[in-house]
DNA sequence: CAGCTTATGCCAACGCCATTGACATGGTTG
DNA sequence: CAACCATGTCAATGGCGTTGGCATAAGCTG
């Protein structure tokens, strides 16, 4: 097998495969995503995305270095699909709000991918752009660097945490997760007062709730906080 | 193999391996989890905990019906791990706090298995009881359930997803962490200021800031939001 | 203590999996 | 049109989870 994945944009002899297939990185990624959302994480494997593609497994080693080289590759596919379409109105507030409900969003458009690829740092394209427009929405809405990377931190750290988190819920195996939803009908609904007398108070209300993401709430409380340090800001320095 | 798993409870004969040692639920569940921690999420497998315990990999059969129960079993053990010696103190939010610092350090103590077991509902004793005792916190704060669920729901998804973000972190394998690490010093600060003016700008405070988590900063923002739902309700009806 | 039952551990085997090296083939280039 | 070599394929390796059948000894019964 190659010793070194040909980059991308280096390719040039595009042979199809036996099935007729012509490969290609965006392809095999493609494919790959589509396969975890029909059949979970269990449903992705090398031979498996060879056989949905039209190829011998063997091949897509030509494409990526390993199972972790494409994993990587998903990862920056999902944010890229979240950036995908974006523009500036530069309102800041308005802005990052609707970069978080957009990474929140992609990531649950493909629970699966996200929970495969949950906090990786994949060095691509996609995501640098990210961070750049993020850094870049903050550092507009002139705040000091200090203050831009603190918000930036607990802004990307809370968007991917409940993204992830919500993801992992859309995620599990049927079996899993039919096991998981069993479990709040068969143990937590059917605890008796005397031993859990909490639980069985407020079962139907956890019940009713439990589908329901606390990410926008959080968001807000973040987007607060960030308002109230630029407004320290600009206090501080009337002239910035 | 058996059909059916043995409650713990109900074993009688305790039968020595080869080796010579004598299994448990508690012993494969501990063992399991330093294998977690001595060689990463890949260095658990069923061959390999058997041959750590002693036994051959068909035993674990006879106390797990699977990997995956297993998995629940260590999930059950981390929060019990979280839960061990604490105390209410009457101060509900005191008491909020210190229940969330020390799920979330739980979490961090063993990241690998905490990355393994996200998001599962285990149903088991500890989880139980964890959920009993925060309901129990919040209620006896003087909140009407509809908002005790709601902070709940909040407070529990909140630090468990911060605890998984920042746990998988720690939690990649050896090669993958050195390579997202490499991406930071390799790839964004290297990053010319032409193309990414804001990343360019940033890069030493982010790489400074990285290692930190943003988990307390958002805890305390919760627990300012269920402070003012209790204030709420006391105003609402002052006999409560 | 003797004998029985059967829980428990062990063995061998199955069909997956990721990854690799050697080889065949056909697209591109000169 | 011919040669090169990037790309796809094949076959093999070693590891994985899981299972059925079997041996053995723990604990019960008398």
């Amino acid at each position: 097998m190659a010793k070194e994945v040909v980059p991308e944009a280096a390719r040039k002899r595009r042979k199809p495969t036996k099935a007729g297939v012509v490969l290609s990185e965006q392809l095999i990624v493609e494919t790959a995503m589509r396969l975890l959302q029909q059949s979970g994480r269990e449903g992705l494997t090398v031979r498996r995305l060879g056989a949905a593609l039209g190829a011998d497994p063997s091949s897509l080693y030509r494409y990526f270095r390993g199972a972790d080289d494409l994993t990587l590759a998903i990862a920056d596919e999902l944010i890229g699909r979240a950036m995908r379409g974006w523009e500036a109105t530069g309102d800041w507030r308005a802005d990052l709000r609707e970069l978080g409900m957009r990474i929140h969003s992609a990531y649950l458009a493909h629970p699966q991918a996200a929970v495969l690829t949950a906090s990786r740092v994949s060095g691509r394209a996609n995501e640098i752009d990210a961070d750049e427009v993020i850094l870049g929405v903050l550092r507009s809405a002139g705040l000091p660097d200090r203050e831009v990377v603190r918000i930036y931190h607990a802004f990307i750290d809370q968007t991917l945490a409940f993204a992830v988190l919500d993801a992992a819920g859309l995620a599990l195996p049927p079996a899993a997760r039919a096991a998981d939803e069993a479990v709040w009908h068969a143990t937590y609904a059917r605890l008796p007062a005397e031993t859990h007398p909490n639980i069985a108070a407020t079962v139907p209300l956890l019940v009713a709730r439990m589908n329901n993401s606390a990410y926008p709430t959080a968001l807000d409380m973040l987007l607060d906080n960030a308002a109230a340090a630029i407004a320290r800001a600009r206090a501080a320095d009337p002239g910035a």
